[in-house]
DNA sequence: TCTAAAATATACCGATTGGTATAATTATTT
DNA sequence: AAATAATTATACCAATCGGTATATTTTAGA
């Protein structure tokens, strides 16, 4: 790993947490030389531009929650359990890694409309590649017979991820912990119920 | 209604779409006089500031939605029905004037973290009415017998909401109207089975 | 209709935006 | 160690940002 790659990754270890709280529009290029310590020509000398980056941060953070879940996951023997796992993630989320501005799906899914298609686009991806490995699990579950053979593995993918992101957000909103234990046992109450 | 009050209507009607689109920072002014056809001076001649105008903004596209909601509700009789009539009005939403853009408190809740404050807290605010608003109707709906009394009113509007929202966001950002279809199925048999 | 007041347009302000050309400084290779 | 390539810093660019002072036009009341 030679200097330039080094001082990439470092740029992007550091304006991650920026860009996930500020939003690609609001993140400027002096948050960014701010961030980091360094100036706008070394920034622009591994980066082509403000794209590049906000596109490698969001990479960054995406990863963070994935290895979280993951991680999680594996520890757990049933898929109902594996299900479960996402609960307590986002129930006790302070206890991990977690990107500092929440979850960076929904940051990025509301403000990149027409701003930044390519970002929205990604965002996309990880919704699908998300909902995918729900569904999946899911699936194996059924053939398990831990699961009705009713359940939709898509439908309740989707269900899942859905509140989720709706705890995340009415959540952060509000700023009241209770709403989301609340949702969450609603969530948690849901996959007992497959 | 004086000439004043006019315009101000008129700025507000023109530009809250764009605000709910664009978000508060990403609306500039110039954004506001090409929405309206009027110049910043008389746009500044009936607002203080652009977060005067971004607040009205709010205020109005909140109203749209909740205007839409009360006139379905009020034509159920169940409160069971009251409940399916978010189902059908999110499901059906292109048959309403709902506001361009989506949800006006999803949109306002990822962006303004710190940079609107006063626009977060009516956010909030309108969580916490929407909130009440379907905890009331369960409560009701309790003592008439249609739902079980072990439903918990607060918890079961949380997550409504929750999975309203989770629902738009995963609809606008992927745009498949299935993903919306299948979340909004499972919200009807939730609701089916309070 | 005349006049006072309100509403709108014009022209401008300093600050900040993303981005770049170039100079200075490091790393790397021979 | 010298030469070369890669990296970083400085200084600057035009464009746009939110906002304002002032001039002009339009409206409303006597």
């Amino acid at each position: 790993m030679n200097k330039a790659a080094r001082t990439k990754q470092f740029i992007v270890e550091k304006t991650a947490p920026v860009f996930n709280e500020k939003g690609y529009a609001g993140t400027s290029l002096t948050d960014m030389t701010n961030a980091t310590g360094l100036t706008k020509g070394s920034i622009y000398g591994n980066f082509a531009n403000k794209d590049e980056v906000a596109l490698a941060a969001f990479e960054y953070n995406i990863r963070q929650v994935a290895d979280i879940v993951r991680q999680e996951k594996a520890k757990q023997e049933t898929y109902r359990d594996k299900l479960l796992a996402y609960v307590h993630v986002y129930t006790n989320f302070l206890k991990h890694p977690f990107p500092v501005g929440g979850c960076p799906i929904l940051n990025t899914a509301t403000e990149a409309d027409d701003t930044h298609p390519a970002l929205k686009q990604r965002a996309a991806e990880a919704v699908s590649k998300w909902k995918d490995s729900i569904a999946h699990d899911i699936t194996r579950g059924i053939r398990q017979g831990e699961f009705s053979s009713q359940t939709n593995p898509e439908q309740t993918a989707l269900t899942i991820i859905a509140m989720i992101e709706g705890c995340i957000m009415i959540t952060k909103l509000t700023g009241k912990m209770h709403y989301r234990n609340a949702i969450m046992q609603s969530l948690e109450t849901f996959v007992n119920q497959l």
